[in-house]
DNA sequence: AAATATTTTTAGGTTAGACTAAAAATATTA
DNA sequence: TAATATTTTTAGTCTAACCTAAAAATATTT
């Protein structure tokens, strides 16, 4: 069994993982965690030991099979959670996450089974990530950056990266939401915003949104 | 902010305060925790500096109001879970009581005001337990327990006082439920079984049974 | 009222998970 | 390559929440 503080790592260790897949390094889990290097280097000698993870001194860390299912089932119940708060609670998609922070380390696999039957086994949250399935796999999707496509070209609106309450609110105001099509009229040289149309009206998207918003291609 | 062993300490502390009303004494905290007196007397004494409990040095602890307040919407919390599990999620009875130790501990309002609406108010937990409203008041319900019940006797089960599943699925078995009519046919002097009528089947009922089995006369 | 039993507190330890400061290893720059 | 900067580890503390053993207070018997 793992304490809250050990699925925390564990999971810092897996999202870190899907973006660079050689050994994490210390600091980076130091950062996403909001605690000390030197924090990380006890956490990860420990779970060393439990064996859900390889460590090699100063060659950062990389999570084992075991310890890969472990974190992608607590991104699955995080994931689900979300899903619950939004579809069925009425939670707006920035107001699920700091609970769901602490829902997912309720362990009940009976629990998340009825969960995720309860809603219809969602693939993505209101984020538009997708929800590992019972065996810790996730179909990734084809995405790309708002920020990368050219004049003319459109596409779909199906995720943020930055999830932040702040930026999600900003989205609503702006009328921006997962599913919405979104076509590129013009993309600015000077500061590389872009003027877009999305809900048949003409708008200007700065580069930092831009940056952040994820788009299906069509 | 309290700490999840805080908040089991004082649920602890309410659930005895129901039953005596005088100082709740060091050993019987430590006996329902299943810990030792002497940690229990360290957290007596930080929940004392919180202003949370009043302690006098061997005469027991009591509830202050906030601490009422505080332990009665932990209870609220374990009981509309549970009232969720069951109702939503097909939980039986004997299953919930375990994950809900869990869950309530989640710090969420808007949460729990939500699940409340979600599971349209509801006054009763599954074992017939009463669930506090906002301000932490419950209303009390005149029960007996079956064991009181004389010769010709009968009432509605409305609730248990072992919530044990090995308890509610004995009953379970029986075909004994909440809401169901009993009727007292018989008690015998020598063990104190009782020969009852439910679900219009007669059938013969241990003391032990009956002495956790709450009835609303009727 | 003494003697005895029980309860409660105190004193002193342990462990998990954090921290700071300094040492050691690795990476970068000159 | 040598000097410098950064990263990581180690060493030593701290706190919350537990523990055991012994001392002190209270309760119960004789
Ligand atoms: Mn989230
Ligand atoms: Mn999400
Ligand atoms: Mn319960
Ligand atoms: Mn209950």
């Amino acid at each position: 069994m793992f304490s809250q503080s050990e699925e925390n790592y564990l999971k810092a260790i897996y999202h870190l993982s899907l973006i660079s897949n050689k050994g994490i390094s210390t600091n980076s889990i130091a950062e996403r965690l909001e605690t000390k290097a030197s924090s990380v280097t006890d956490m990860i000698k420990k779970l060393s030991e439990k064996e859900v993870v390889v460590y090699k001194k100063y060659k950062g860390v990389k999570l084992t099979d075991l310890g890969t299912k472990i974190a992608a089932n607590i991104v699955r119940k995080h994931r689900l959670w979300e899903v619950f708060l939004v579809d069925k609670l009425n939670f707006s998609w920035d107001e699920v996450h700091d609970v769901a922070e602490q829902l997912e380390h309720i362990k009940s696999e009976k629990l998340v089974d009825q969960i995720d039957a309860f809603l219809g086994f969602p693939t993505h949250d209101p984020h538009g990530d997708p929800i590992p399935n019972k065996e810790g796999d996730l179909k990734i999707v084809e995405k790309s950056l708002l920020s990368t496509l050219s004049k003319n070209e459109k596409g779909i609106c199906i995720g943020v990266d930055d999830s932040s309450s702040e930026f999600l609110q900003f989205l609503d105001k702006k009328g921006i939401t997962l599913g919405k099509q979104i076509t590129v009229l013009e993309k600015e040289e000077f500061d590389d915003s872009l003027s877009i149309i999305i809900n048949d009206k003409k708008m200007s998207i700065s580069n930092k949104i831009a940056n952040n918003l994820y788009i299906k291609k069509s």
